[in-house]
DNA sequence: CACATCTCCTTAACGTCGTTAAGTTCCGTC
DNA sequence: GACGGAACTTAACGACGTTAAGGAGATGTG
């Protein structure tokens, strides 16, 4: 019957616990009561290391921020268009490993100052290759909050890779859109193989970055 | 002492009385009760025309694109590139006409076929300028999502135009990031004069599809 | 060794939220 | 003048985020 004390929680535990648990129940089911549960522990404990819900999303989505930085190779020999595809395509990877990801995401902050080394090496790599800091800016802000967008729909249709929200029947929106010929045959293009889609507008995002900066 | 008797809710003026609170109170405080009590009824009542809250914000996201439709002149002489510069432009105006207005309508999904009237009109303007219902539809989207996770972000700091969350001192945040000089310096290009910025985007965005669709 | 302090958590409770069940009032129709 | 639907009210439920108060266990101090 010994006791088994625990050991004492800390922020990033709570933060990968409540990350885990996001996926099974998503962003409405995920109560500080379940987290806590989960924790082995009871909800207002929670408030000793986060001033309040808010503060543990914050940590959530950094977590999410080094977990996506950690999974991407930044190399130094990288050309500007590599770099970009890579943070764009590392950025989606990272929203679309939780549910709600990209919801919990932009409607967070970080906690710390450990994003700013990536962002530091975006933009020397960027300045480098010929870029003002201004113009390297706005091409990295234009391709996060492009990233940001598009997961955020597909999420809002598509809740995890392999599930589908219900609402989305293809032949009712072909029916009720019977009188707008294109629309209608828009609709199989706009629900189907986002990861094309995504290529296709990162893609775009790139070549006129490419036109407009003149820099190849 | 005649009662007085009110004319009923319908649908529209629920959610018209509930946009205008909304730029009162935020997302957060915009409780069924504090929208019924706005209404001179009491927070079942709504249930009458919504089947829960969810169906409100869907009618809310409606009327906020009807608002935004209204709002911008399509003309059928228009080139591609100064409609998607309309609609980039209008949605984004319409967004931040409402506080939280850019949370609000991408988590919502429009009511009725309203929207279709726009979106073929779109397809149809691009397509004959010579792109593949293939290459409008990815057209149109990139240029959606840019503008939708742009607004996101933006009114992540800035609620409504004119004022500033909390949490976002410029000297602060160079001060913290003194290890990292570009990414500091790249704070007061990050977080000021966003019409500014988001033009910038939509023009990379433009030049984009200008320049790997080969239309000009 | 006694006592105080700090850390980390529990128990209990508060007010508010979305939502449901049941009943009420008004009005047009047979 | 009974009937039935439309449009509401009153009452209540369970769950939520959060706060207040306190307690157990380690750690430090005389």
């Amino acid at each position: 019957m010994s006791p088994e004390k625990r050991t004492p929680l800390d922020r990033r535990r709570v933060a990968g616990t409540a990350l885990r648990l996001l996926n099974e129940v998503g962003l409405d089911g995920l109560t500080l009561r379940a987290i806590a549960h989960e924790l082995d522990v009871k909800a207002p404990a929670l408030y000793w290391h986060f001033k309040d819900k808010q503060a543990l999303l914050d940590e959530m989505a950094t977590e999410m921020y080094r977990r996506m930085a950690a999974g991407v190779a930044l190399d130094a020999a990288d050309t500007w268009q590599e770099r970009l595809l890579k943070t764009g395509r590392g950025l989606r990877a990272a929203l679309l490993g939780y549910r709600d990801g990209a919801r919990v995401y932009s409607g967070s902050r970080f906690t710390g100052t450990d994003h700013a080394r990536e962002l530091e090496a975006n933009l020397r790599l960027l300045t480098e290759a010929g870029f003002t800091l201004a113009q390297a800016v706005d091409a990295g802000r234009t391709t996060t909050v492009y990233t940001l967008g598009f997961v955020a729909e597909e999420q809002g249709v598509r809740p995890l890779p392999g599930e589908r929200r219900e609402g989305y029947d293809l032949a009712e929106r072909a029916r009720l859109l019977s009188g707008f010929p294109l629309a209608a045959e828009a609709g199989k293009l706009l629900f189907d193989d986002y990861d094309r889609q995504f290529e296709e507008g990162l893609a775009l995002v790139i070549a006129g970055i490419e036109a407009r900066y003149g820099i190849g």
